[in-house]
RNA sequence: CGGCCCGUAGCUCAGUGGAUAGAGCGACUGCCUUCUAAGCAGUGGGUCGGAGGUUCGAAUCCUCCCGGGCCGGCCA
């Protein structure tokens, strides 16, 4: 596919006091698709040549004209200041069209990531508390990613840094010995949360003291300790399991904080050999001498560790092991200035991979709280939603066969897409009726147009036409499907640039939209002529198909019939 | 007290330097003997939190203020 922007910069600087990169920076697109596909505005270089903006944009369109419209342009016009510029309709067609045709799964993908390296750090979720709405967030951002840069060709490497150690066990340890029953294995994480809840609720000073032993006793590597933590481990994981399932979210390393335990004195040391750390009070900790930055610790006065160390030993231990271009940290806004001192503390440590490191960070999710007990599971969001898809479609498609099974992709998918729609930043208020609307702008609605489209297909009953003609997609809905479908690469690559995967939701909405408008406005099937429903089944396959690699990209199914 | 994030239509959100600020939900009007109405077409709805500033041009960049959220050495 020729990229027509690039086409466009020489052409325009040749007329103009401007290089290249300058003009490529002016470039933009019109708001409005009739007014043609890219534009150039004449603004800045009104003081320059002393002209008005118009005046220059007349002569820079004549000029253009003069030599002959650029490689695969229909027109270019002087429109007030700016220059707009149109693109070939049927020749885009042919060869949007085509290269979706070719690339089929893999159009959007690419090979720039071929030799690099990503490590996502995502879901990491905490052993013994329930897998809340959450920590939907964090899993289906960071398995978003993963896919996404895998897409892209570049090596990705999940890990799920579970919260499996510190001093919530010495807590849970404490609550289990006072008001548990049975083996700590054979506890759900409904009853391990409620110890813990209840430990928060009526808890006598002693108590805490007591937490603070056993913690410390874990640490020390007291097999009686460890027996307990290990079974609540074990009862976690198992849950948690059946959530990535549900989820299509899987991790290539499940090295949570205990697995660092061993490697905290190294890393501790390296940091003290380094210079940056200092003691106070028994303790050890980092001034950065910084308001932004405040102050880290790093070892308790009794020598216990903290997150604080796990995190340090885990990034070197990462870099150590994997080498990577990229380490991602898909976690909450919350732990930003946490983040922060790490990365610093890497940098101060001398570790010049320190840059690589980013926090992909997201925003709150209000009205809830797991020490309130106010939290909202996330199974429960899930089979709530997987059971009004199939009432829905017990009413409008009633014969479907697997009923079950799509029901459970389109619940799961309209959560997942609800969460990655918006921008991740954003703080997210928690809402049934919200997370339950199935219309407009949401994970049903593009796996109902796929669909859809996957139905004409099937009444058409035939392999798709080998060739056809492009110059029948003329009409506004179909140009519109291919001006959209053109735009996938470029949406995949910032969305990876920008740990965004909102970006593709977005993109899939707007494909879905002008999907519907062009096969609600023209008939496919009964077409009249034989070249134009050719036509418009290879349009359809290649909107199906783009619409698949989307959804694909966010871990969304795409049934073909619901 | 300090630091970070957010503030766009009644609600949920796109848009982060360019042309009349866009969607969805909700409300109202049409469209199912025609490829699935989880759809389509349309109507109504906005001092882009406020005030200054930079710029030919600001929702977008800068400063200050207001409102909300989060964080701030022995939790994660």
């Amino acid at each position: 596919m020729p990229n027509y922007r690039q086409i466009l910069v020489p052409a325009i600087a040749r007329h103009l006091p401007l290089d290249e990169a300058q003009v490529a920076e002016l470039i933009e697109t019109p708001p409005n698709p009739e007014m043609g596909d890219l534009a150039f505005p004449c603004f800045r270089l009104s003081k320059q040549l002393d002209k008005s903006s118009p005046a220059i944009a007349k002569e820079l369109a004549e000029g253009i004209r003069e030599e002959g419209l650029p490689e695969g342009f229909s027109s270019v016009e002087a429109v007030g200041p700016f220059v707009n510029f149109t693109v070939d309709v049927v020749q885009r067609a042919a060869e949007v069209v085509d290269a979706v045709r070719e690339q089929s799964d893999d159009y959007g993908g690419g090979t720039e990531g071929e030799g690099k390296t990503v490590v996502i750090d995502y879901s990491s979720p905490n052993i013994a508390k329930p897998f809340g709405i959450g920590h939907l967030r964090s899993t289906v951002i960071g398995g978003a990613l993963y896919r996404i840069h895998e897409f892209l060709g570049w090596n990705a490497v999940g890990i799920n840094h579970l919260g499996d150690w510190g001093t919530q066990f010495g807590k849970l340890i404490t609550a289990f010995r006072k008001w548990g029953e049975g083996a700590p294995e054979d506890q759900s994480i409904d009853d391990l949360y409620k110890l813990y809840v209840k430990f928060h609720t009526d808890t006598p000073a002693e108590l805490e003291e007591e937490a603070r032993r056993w913690h410390k006793r874990m640490e020390e590597g007291d097999e009686e300790a460890l027996k307990l933590w290990r079974g609540f481990r074990q009862a976690s994981l198992e849950e948690f399991k059946r959530i990535y399932d549900m989820l299509g979210v899987k991790f290539d390393s499940w090295a949570g904080e205990s697995f660092y335990l061993d490697k905290l004195d190294n890393a501790v040391e390296e940091a003290v050999k380094a210079g940056v750390t200092k003691e106070d009070d028994g303790a050890l900790i980092i001034d950065f001498e910084n308001d932004a930055l405040g102050v880290w610790l790093l070892r308790k006065s009794d020598g216990a560790t903290l997150y604080s160390t796990r995190d340090l030993a885990a990034a070197l231990y990462r870099w150590n092991e994997y080498h990577f271009d990229k380490l991602l940290y898909v976690v909450g806004a919350p732990q930003a200035r946490h983040l922060a001192q790490l990365f610093e503390t890497l940098r101060r440590m001398g570790r010049d991979w320190w840059d690589r490191c980013e926090h992909v960070s997201f925003g709150h999710i209000h009205g809830m709280s797991s020490r309130e007990g106010t939290l909202v599971f996330l199974e429960d969001v899930l089979n709530k939603a997987t059971d009004l898809v199939s009432q829905i479609m017990a009413e409008r498609n009633p014969d479907l066969e697997n009923q079950d099974e799509v029901s459970r992709q389109v619940g799961v998918g309209a959560i997942v897409f609800a969460d990655l729609s918006r921008r991740r930043i954003r703080d997210y208020n928690f809402s049934w009726e919200e997370i339950l609307n199935f219309d407009g702008e949401t994970g049903p609605y593009v796996q109902y147009t796929h669909a859809r489209l996957c139905s004409i297909l099937r009444k058409w009953g035939k392999d798709i036409p080998g060739s056809y003609r492009p110059e029948l997609l003329q009409t506004p809905e179909e140009a519109a499907c291919v001006r959209v479908l053109e735009r996938f690469p470029d949406v995949v690559r910032q969305a990876a640039d920008e740990a965004e995967p909102h970006l593709i939701a977005h993109y899939l909405i707007e494909l879905a939209t002008v999907a519907n408008s062009f096969y609600q406005k023209h008939r496919v099937m009964d077409a009249g002529d034989d070249d134009l429903v050719a036509a418009r089944i290879v349009l359809v396959d290649a909107l199906r198909q783009v619409l698949a690699n989307g959804l694909g990209l966010l871990g969304v199914a795409a049934p073909e019939r619901m």
